[in-house]
RNA sequence: GAGUCGGUAGCUCAGCUGGUAGAGCAACGGCCUUUUAAGCCGUGGGUCCUGGGUUCAAAUCCCAGCCGACUCACCA
């Protein structure tokens, strides 16, 4: 190992403990309580048993004080020469280095200070940093380490940290709230023959004994409707989605999603269900409906949500004569705005790049958009009223869309037509096995995905996509 | 993929009207038995992202590249 000063400085103590016939890496430390458990019962001359990282130390000569965390928070160590005898003592001082993970013994009492403090008795070194850890009061701010070496980050800002924890308790209220309704968890392929169920690039891989081209799933849309198709009746996954496209704020080439399918409901039955499950994630996770976002302003999560159709919430915002006017008129008006789309763009399309660029980013209370037109949802049910348009919603939180929901068309000749519309009469594009199965009669069912990351960015107030996903995709270092 | 900004010691940062690299913490040695960003004395530590160029002289100016952040595009 290359090193400066500090790497070989650690590395020679390692050396002098194995030589001391002391393990630096130890093995097996029977913890009897976490910190946080510990500091919850201060009674005084308590015996503790605790493991952690050594955070900082104060060395006083004959004593030394010391800050040891382990995940559920920190705590003092005192460590004194009358207590260890000197060569313990001596051996702490000496070959114990911020950063090390250690067990300690020792009883707890109150300094001058009025601090919570362990008076260590015995200590153990359990591993050996080789490699020095920054004084926790400077922490690690550089983006590019806190992602690449995302263990430091955990260990040095505690706000990553609890963002990631919040991130596993509202994942488990999510799965909590649906099994509680009867849904049942399902894993279907994430490596698939046609990459069906929205439209995105997909990443492609090859599978060798088969001799098989595969690509990474886009989606799980096609595989859940089969197990409809099946006889489920409520079903759900949440697991990765791919997708071959660029990086963002808001996109990580891998991304988790939820997609719920329930037989017999609608797009009304999804709002409902998603209504209650995010109030109650909120409530069970964060004790409230409101959510303080990076910049300072709220986000209010009482229910009922705002409901508005596409067609409306669009009148809204641009004006009440926006579809009056000639398809001409309306890419003329949408350039003023600043909002741009290829020039060949269907007239729905200069339509929807109004909403995604002007109206969606504003919506920061949870809001129901439904109903949109139809050609930009191939897998919806058409309106009763008006075929244009299709029975969906998408809900939109915090600016950005966080859950897309239908009522699933389950017509088979209706769907194999839209979808070669979609594949643009590329017929061996279509996902014939997914539509045989439609054609054995498919329920109607409401459907709905949530893009996980995004719905924690919203209740954790995360101002990234990076600061929710543990190990974002990143190029390699050069 | 395009534009803008950034990359200096282990960490956090200063230095960038060009004059040959600094601070605090961390490390190392010493003092100190209730400190908590402990304190005091001393020592060492740098491919200033990489490669070119301009110049007597480049961390600093110019060009190219690498990596990251942000914005845009693709998309959720």
């Amino acid at each position: 190992m290359e090193g400066n000063d500090q790497i070989q400085a650690r590395l020679e103590k390692r050396a002098k403990l194995l030589e001391q016939g002391i393990d630096p890496y130890g093995g097996r430390f029977d913890v009897h309580e976490t910190i946080a458990v510990a500091r919850a019962n201060p009674t005084p001359e308590r015996d503790v048993r605790l493991a952690g990282r050594l955070m900082s130390h104060r060395d006083m000569g004959k004593s030394m004080f010391a800050d040891l965390k382990d995940s559920s928070g920190r705590i003092q160590l005192y460590i004194q020469k009358k207590v260890l005898n000197d060569e313990q003592f001596e051996l702490f001082k000496h070959f114990v280095d911020l950063g090390d993970v250690i067990g300690v013994t020792g009883k707890l009492f109150v300094t001058h200070a009025g601090e919570l403090t362990v008076r260590v008795e015995t200590f153990t070194v359990l591993s050996k940093a080789i490699r020095p850890l920054p004084k926790e009061h400077f922490g690690i701010k550089d983006t590019e380490t806190r992602l690449r070496q995302r263990y430091l980050d955990l260990w040095l800002n505690d706000k990553s940290r609890e963002t990631f924890l919040l991130r596993s308790k509202i994942v488990s209220e999510i799965r909590k709230y649906l099994d509680g309704r009867g849904f049942v968890e399902v894993e279907t392929p994430m490596m698939q023959p046609l990459a069906g169920g929205a439209a995105a690039e997909p990443f492609q891989t090859h599978h060798n004994a088969l001799d098989l081209d595969l690509f990474l799933r886009v989606a799980p849309e096609l595989y859940l409707k089969r197990l409809l198709v099946g006889g489920y009746e409520k079903v759900y996954e949440i697991n990765r989605n791919f997708r071959n496209e660029g990086i963002s704020r808001r996109h990580n080439p891998e991304f988790t999603m939820l997609e719920v399918y329930q037989a017999y409901g609608d797009f009304e039955t999804m709002m409902e269900l998603v209504q209650g499950m995010i109030v109650t994630v909120a409530e069970n996770v964060f004790d409230q409906l409101t959510v303080k976002r990076y910049d300072g302003t709220e986000i209010d999560l009482t229910p009922p949500w705002r409901r508005i159709t596409y067609r409306e919430i669009v009148e809204e915002r641009i004006g009440k004569e926006w579809f009056t006017l000639s398809p001409g008129d309306r890419k003329l008006r949408a350039t003023q705005m600043g909002v741009e789309f290829p020039p060949d763009a269907p007239d729905y399309e200069v339509t929807n790049a109004i909403f995604e660029k002007t109206i969606e980013p504003t919506l920061m209370n949870p809001t129901f958009v439904t109903h949109l037109p139809a050609e930009l949802v191939v897998l919806a049910k058409p309106n009763k009223q008006d075929a244009g348009i299709v029975d969906v919603f998408e809900l939109i939180i915090n600016g950005q869309e966080i859950a897309p929901a239908y009522s699933e068309l389950n017509d088979p000749v209706v769907q194999r037509s839209r979808l070669l519309e979609q594949a643009a009469g590329h017929a061996e594009k279509l996902d014939e096995d997914f539509l045989t199965a439609l054609e054995h009669g498919m329920p109607p069912a409401g459907g709905m995905g949530i893009g996980i990351d995004r719905l924690v960015m919203m209740l954790t107030g995360a101002e990234s996509i990076r600061d929710v996903i543990l190990f974002p995709l990143l190029r390699p270092q050069a």
